[in-house]
DNA sequence: TCGGTTTGCTAAGTATTGCAAGCAAATATA
DNA sequence: TATATTTGCTTGCAATACTTAGCAAACCGA
């Protein structure tokens, strides 16, 4: 895993493309394009690998575990009517009562903004 | 959010947590801890986030959005004007200021009975 | 009250991302 | 041949993630 430059590079040959069209199209410079395929990069940001998905025709989370960062779980559940998911997702593990609690007070935060 | 650093503090003093607590179980620094929530930090690496998801309890993708990364595709998902995951995509219509309310509150519950 | 411990924070330093500028070799054009 | 352009690359720099060391106030038991 040390040497993902080399798919950088490949990837962007079998597009055909030069370092500068590729700076173009991602805006990201053909400087850090050449160190990135020549391996002095160890972890571009997210933004940048983002770019170069879209350019290259690969997915974003392939490119995110090339270069070894964490991959979102894909069986995430996310959605519920009740709100007990969605709550949870974003306010982190909670009891059946916290939830309530919780729930009620939602409900007192918004009739008070009226 | 602008100040997604007080959504890391509620995040953690919703679980009642001090920071060379949670610097223990991520391996993360309390110094930079402290930085991340009083929003000296612009973004914090994924690998950082992924830990700190994992100890409270929401998940990854969630915390990748609010510090600005691209998340990656999913089927329905939709912008809104300002960019962000629209609420039909996100689960439950909760305001990023209700969230932060929430999670003051269940803190707030937490403590109480103590 | 006193000495130790906990807690959040800041200061200073290291490492890395990413860029602007520009060089050298290859290639195109005259 | 001679000149201009293209291409990949290196250097030096600014910004920022993250650390170690340590300070000041709050806390706590004797």
């Amino acid at each position: 895993m040390q040497n993902y430059g080399d798919y950088f590079r490949a990837l962007r040959e079998a597009k055909n493309m030069t370092l500068r069209e590729v700076e173009k199209q991602a805006d990201v410079s053909n400087a850090y394009l050449s160190q990135l395929e020549s391996g002095k990069v160890k972890q571009p940001s997210p933004l940048t690998l983002h770019k170069l998905s879209e350019i290259y025709g690969v997915s974003y989370d392939l490119l995110m575990e090339k270069v070894g960062y964490p991959v979102p779980e894909r069986k995430e559940k996310v959605k519920s009517e009740s709100g007990k998911t969605s709550i949870a997702y974003r306010v982190g593990d909670i009891s059946d009562d916290e939830e309530l609690e919780l729930l009620n007070y939602l409900k007192f935060i918004r009739n008070r903004k009226k």
